[in-house]
DNA sequence: GCAGAAAATGTAACGCGTTCTACCTCTCGA
DNA sequence: TCGAGAGGTAGAACGCGTTACATTTTCTGC
């Protein structure tokens, strides 16, 4: 578990938070980069032995989660595994399903990294995505208890972890735009990835649900993107 | 809450659960209806003092979703105010989740019933769509708790909900679909109105976890819905 | 170094979802 | 009509998230 460093994630000189009416009707809407909100890294600005005992609170997290699911994730046994006492425990993080999410972030941060740098394979956006999805349900379908825990976790987050979801929808809006081999986030480009983020994670949850299969999810990906691909690309053609 | 009757819904002569590779990349492929899994009705085939029962204890989850949110919905209290003992409300839903899940299902029922016949206003899909979309929203916003409770018990559900969840996606649907005003359900309008449920469901999450207000999630929705019918019209014209 | 504050510990306690048990009461077929 | 079994009731009990508290350890500023 890295995702300790300094949020490299990708580089867009300033994405930021849109506010207001950030969806475009107009193809032609000026092109116009927003920068983007400087949410906080869960778990930076801590002393060095803090710092030590929030990761391995959210290690044990992370193993539990492995070995059993969501339940499997008992705030005692998070406890005894990190070494650390039940009410340190409460100390770093609120609730157990605030634990899980930040987690999570943690985890889709370190995928982020991952794709950020590396060239992907694939001539057009549309294939560049799914490199990075098939890459991403292969690391899902080898860790289904994992997901289940984490994502439903997210799923049931009430309004308490809306900073840590924020994260989690940032880092995925810039995992797919940097799929995508975008470099100026219009707000066409944000609306796009949303989208497919949004379709992404109703996939998710239907995979944990048990509703569809990994193959299903990617299939239906594939329309989407093609679908937000295919106009963004007309879009451009038309400016 | 109706919703107690045979499924009147929509009446696409006959959709039908697709299997396999629903998803289709060619604009040309062949027109061709799906047909619809007969997910039962939850709760028919009671006798009537059951059905009654049955009726009572979601009536009473929901009455205490309203005041209180998810928290507020505690097994003890719903069967006390259904006027039943704890262990029937365990034999009727092997759990609070579900229990709540399938409060939804008939709310979504509820809604689906009404758009269902009623001439929406609007000259295009896209319109119509938005204008059922608008009233859905009014109506979370008018109970923000209960929803609150509902969705994220939608969201938070394990496998053992599958076959709700599955009948939740069929409604919401068959409620695009109607409101589009499409006869037939191709495998494409398939594919494009659950692209506009998968981001209706992450609008809703992201509504009940404060992240969004309505308007953001009307406005977005109101992007997605224009990206997938421009779409869908320009396949039909290839065609 | 050291006093005081902040953080961590261990443990008990509380609330609510869920399960279990013992008993009662309908319903329905012989 | 009756008796058996499914379904209902009341309430105790258990597990785990969460909170509270008294005590000890670690940090920080002087």
């Amino acid at each position: 578990m890295s995702a300790t460093g300094a949020l490299p994630l990708l580089n867009y000189p300033g994405l930021e938070a849109m506010e207001g009416d950030w969806m475009t009707e107009e193809p032609n809407a000026e092109v116009r980069p927003v920068k983007r909100s400087a949410t906080a890294v869960p778990g930076a600005d801590l002393k060095p032995a803090q710092r030590a005992r929030y990761l391995r609170i959210i290690e044990a997290a992370r193993q539990l989660a492995s070995e059993g699911g969501y339940d499997a994730v008992q705030m005692r046994a998070v406890a005894e595994r990190s070494g650390v006492a039940l009410g340190t425990v409460y100390r770093y993080f609120p609730s157990k399903n605030q634990l899980l999410v930040v987690t999570l972030v943690l985890i889709f941060e370190e995928v982020a990294e991952r794709f950020g740098g590396a060239d992907l394979p694939g001539d057009t956006a549309h294939e560049r995505i799914m490199a990075v999805l098939r890459g991403s349900v292969q690391q899902l379908e080898s860790e289904r208890k994992l997901y289940d825990a984490l994502v439903r976790a997210a799923m049931f987050a009430d309004a308490s972890s809306a900073a840590e979801l924020d994260r989690l929808g940032e880092v995925l809006t810039e995992l797919f735009a940097n799929a995508a081999g975008i470099e100026t986030v219009t707000e066409e480009v944000l609306n796009a990835v949303r989208i497919i983020a949004d379709v992404w994670m109703a996939g998710l949850v239907s995979w944990v649900a048990g509703r569809q299969s990994v193959d299903d999810v990617i299939a239906h990906m594939d329309t989407a993107v093609a679908l937000v691909f295919d106009r963004l690309a007309r879009l451009q053609q038309t400016r």
